[in-house]
This record gives C-alpha cells, structure tokens and sequence, in this order.
DNA sequence: CATGATATGCTCATTTCGAGCATAAGGATG
DNA sequence: CATCCTTATGCTCGAAATGAGCATATCATG
C-alpha cells in the first residue's frame, strides 16, 4: 500500500533438522552455542534462497526441505534501528558435507531435556520444585503448568514444547530469563541455552515439527530412500519424544496408505524387515507446499 | 548474528474477522478491495503493536487478540530497495466503532465461494472444468486436486483453504494468476479478487482458523460475552464453512468443558435456550499464547 | 389449546484407539 | 541340528470416540 516505511535490517534464521541414531540433531555453529543465522542481501532472489545461501556458506550443509517459522522483531537493539529476525525450518535427511571448523549438529534434548520423554529421565523433577515457587496462589499460573507439563489428569502433549518454554522464561527458570532481567524462581531447568533467542526459535520448531507428526507421520525428509517400519517409528519416536506401541504404528501407517515396498529387506539380528520407501505421491503432494511461489516482478 | 545487512522496508498487512450474522467477515478497505495494510515504522515498539497502530488509524476498528500469519518478500518490486511484508489475522467480536470512508466489512465468501459448503453451491462445479483442462494427462495433478477438492473418495478438508487457493492460482484459474502472467486453463473461478496478493494472505488467514477450530472450538475473540450453544455453532458452521449435528456439537462442546452456565436463558421462537459464556481459564490459556513477549531492550 | 419452533437428552451402530497375545523367521550357540 | 534370542508381523478384544437419528421438553403464537 505505501512505500515509506522505515528502513530496517533483515535476518534469516535456521532451525537445520536431522535425525541420525534415532536422535533428532540441529545445526549448530560455535560449538553448539548458536543457530546459523544471516542477513537478507539484496542479491538474494527470495527469503528462501537467502536462507539456503547462508546456510550453506556458514555450514557447508546444503537444505533440502524449508518452511517458514516466525518472525519477530527486537525493539531496536542496534543503534542502527530495528532489525527482523525471520526463522525457518529445514528438514533434511542426513549429513551430507564436510562440516566446518565450530559447525556441529547437535542432540536437540541437549537444550530441553525434558521434552525427551523416551525413558525415565528426571529432567521434569528437577523443574518441579520451582515450577511451584513461581505458582504461588495464583490459580491460573496453576492451570497453565497443568496444561503444559500434563499435570493435574491432564496428557501430556508433546506439541506443546513452545508453551513449555515460554512459561519456563516467564517463570524465570532458564538463565534467557536471567539475562533480560527477569526475577528467579529457583534453580534453573536443566539444560543449554543458545545465543539471543535462538532456544526460542528451536521451541518453535520442535512443536511445529511435533505437530505435523501427530496428523501425519510423513516425514520423508528426515529418512533415507528406504527403511524398515521399526526405523521409521524410532524416528518419529524420537522426535515427538515419546515411545509408541509397535503393532499400532504399524496399523497407523498402513492405514494412511503412505508407503510402499521396495521389495527388498533390511538383514539384522532377528527376522528381516521388509524395507519400504515414502509413495511418490506423497512426496509430490509436500514438494508444492511450504515453498510459495514468489510474486511476480512486473 | 551480523548487523551488515542491506536495509529494507517491512510493511504489516492484517486479516481482522468478526462474524455476525452466520457470516465470518473481513475488514478491507477501498470498498473491499484491498486488506488494511501499512509500513513498520520506527515509533512502534513492537510488531503488533504497529499492527494495531496501523488499523486503527486506518480502519477506526481496535484490535483484540492477534497472531502472526506469514512473511513473504516481493523480490524487489519497487526500485528503492525489496520490501518484506508481514501478515496477521486478528479476531474481533463486533463492529465497535464507526468505520472510515471506504472501510467495510465483506463477507470471506465473496472472495471464496467454493469455500462455503454449509449449502448447495455451485461454485465448485464452476471451477471443475478449469481444473479439468489444466490436469491434462499428470497423474500427479490429479491427486492434487483430489486431496484439496475432495474428490475420488477423499473427503473434503476445510483447512486446506490454502492449497486450493495456491492450486487454482497455479492452474490459471484466477485472476492473480492471469495478472502476474501465468497461463489461463478456462473461465476464472467466480469470487471477487484483492490488491496485490492479499487474497492469498485472507486464505492463509481462512487456513489457520479452520485448523484451530478443528482442534478446540474456542473462538471467543469472535463470540459475544453470552450466547446460546446454538449461536456457538452457527459461528463455527460459519467460519469452518460446513454444517455441524446439533446433538453431536453439543456433546464435543460439553466434553472439552470449554463453557459455564450463566444461568440466564435467550428468548425467542421455540423453548429458551441456556445461555453460556467461555470459561475464565479458556481465555487466560488464550491470552498468553499468541502475544510473544518481545525481546528485552538492553 | 393446537402448532410450530427450538432446546436438550438418549440410543445405537460404526469406527478408531490402546493394549496385549501369538506366530514367523532370521542369526547365534551348544 | 535343536535351542534360544531377537525382531517382524498378524490378529483379537475391550474401551472410547464418532456419526446419525429418535424422543421429549418448553417456549411463543394464532
């Protein structure tokens, strides 16, 4: 509508997904202590291929599969005026470049070992304690940690892992909170924290991803051309962070009829697996979306 | 991460609904032909509240709840540099103040007739042909147009608004796509266009709030404080743009215990119906998602 | 007071979901 | 080769959710 807007900066971030090892791993530069990020430059023909283009000159990993985030602004950090910070999600099958010097994937419960519900694991108790403190009497900071955290008869639901966060940083319990000043509530959540916003940014997009799994577990981007039911159920395990009954994952997938046999089988301990592959069609169907078509440049 | 990028404009554009009368409506401008929309500027401190700035000034209507929809870059349309714009869709429960000059209200239907199945309707037969003509002989379009119409047996999803905006703009078969110079397969499909693509953006908005319905019927940013069940499902009939079993809505309502009683009753022809208003621990759960608290300002 | 309209309660068949039992088929081991 | 361990795969069964319809309640109105 108008063109006088105020001049401001652009940056692209990345959430890089892989799953290798039934572990769901992110990119990470210097030493698993930031996301890789960049500016918008004007050759860049779109926010996609600026991204992609970063990406790969600060990781040497090229991106498969890309999807929007969010985008937020902060309030003018810089002196030099505001700045955009734009975040995407890429799946992508494995590591298939060298990585450079402080690049690393990293376990992504690294940053959020509670949202890893596999195995007993006491990352939740150790937030209890002073989840309560925070509480005090108010009875809807009560209903909102039920919700979030399953408490109270309420499930568990793995897509809540941006809620999770965010009330932790209200509550004061990650040392995000601490930085920009937020009174604590008690010892910190296990866990390490990422540059700026960046933990934030990977909250976003473990639900994002979590969420997609539960209406439909067609996550070819994260598998290699063929695999056995079992590994694909691991992958998906993993990601969502929760264990699966094996003989109704079978029928789940089955029943979304998205794969199909390659006919070969997968030898191991134990009788061999058939191996499938993802249906072409479905491959197709997720190709169109996610990736807009750019507008015309008259 | 780097502060050198080049220097940009951000523009914000909004999707404002509100339903009334069985009819979800939006606030567009220029006599319905274009979504309120302005540039960021450096006074406003945050993105939202930009947005809300921005409306405000320039529809008279104040916003309520408010969440992002997408960013997309035009790829340098105008010579003084690209221009990134940001979409939201904000909810509102009524026209609360007196519209400007050619601000109004039009009902999403006009822009999407094929969306509206709550009765016989013959836009979807309009489109057909069209879409008959561009499938041509790829077996891959076919299966996409099945999945987004709802054909050969695949029921029809309300939320995939979206897809089927992106498949007819695809095909040729609406305006847009004849404007940016893409080939047209037919007659357009009916429904009145918007400026630039915000008809796209209204469809995004359509797709976010069908999904969420589909999960939680909690929409009451749209709601009046009071209303009958009945007026519930009229609204979500509206929006979702399919009719709902009375008796079977009612029991989906009751088990997610989204409502309480008022204990007053709504007069009119037939017997008086309960009236009922969301529960307070709804909209607080509400209230904190949506709104990200911004980055602290150091 | 009959009628038309809406509200509300209840039933019933079908489908889906969660959990477990049972069998199949490989390799390793004696 | 017989045994055992391991993983794959098929099937069952009850609980819960869903879709569709019948029946009754309670108002306004002519």
């Amino acid at each position: 509508m108008s063109d006088s807007a105020d001049p401001i900066h652009a940056e692209l971030i990345a959430v890089v997904v892989a799953v290798t090892d039934a572990t769901p791993r992110v990119l990470t530069l210097l030493d698993g202590s930031a996301l890789p990020a960049g500016p918008l430059e004007s050759a860049h023909r779109s926010l996609q291929a600026g991204l992609r283009d970063r990406v790969e000159r600060q990781t040497g990993h090229p991106l498969g599969h890309v999807e929007q985030l969010y985008t937020f602004a902060d309030a003018g950090r810089s002196r030099a005026g505001r700045s955009i910070s734009i975040s995407y999600l890429a799946l992508s099958s494995e590591t298939r470049a060298r990585l450079g010097g402080q690049v690393s994937w990293q376990d992504w419960y690294r940053y959020f070992p509670w949202e890893d519900r596999r195995t007993a694991n006491d990352a939740a108790s150790r937030i209890e304690p002073g989840l309560r403190s925070w509480v005090g009497t108010e009875p809807t900071r009560r209903a909102r940690i039920a919700r979030c955290f399953g408490l109270d008869g309420t499930p568990w639901q793995e897509d809540l892992a941006l809620d999770r966060y965010e009330l932790l940083y209200e509550a004061g319990l990650v040392r995000e909170a601490a930085r920009d000043g937020r009174p604590a509530h008690g010892e910190f959540a296990p866990g390490a924290t990422l540059a700026a916003d960046h933990r934030r940014i990977l909250a976003t997009a473990i639900s994002r991803l979590r969420a997609r799994l539960r209406a439909r577990p067609a996550v070819f981007e994260l598998m290699p051309e063929r695999f056995s039911l079992l590994e694909l159920q691991h992958c998906i395990e993993s990601v969502s962070g929760q264990k699966l009954h094996k003989q109704n994952f079978r029928r789940l997938i089955e029943g979304q009829n998205l794969l199909e046999e390659t006919g070969d089988f997968a030898n191991g301990p134990g009788r061999p697996a058939k191996l499938f592959r993802f249906r072409s069609a479905i491959r197709d169907e997720r190709a169109m979306t996610g990736s807009r078509p750019p507008l015309a440049t008259p």
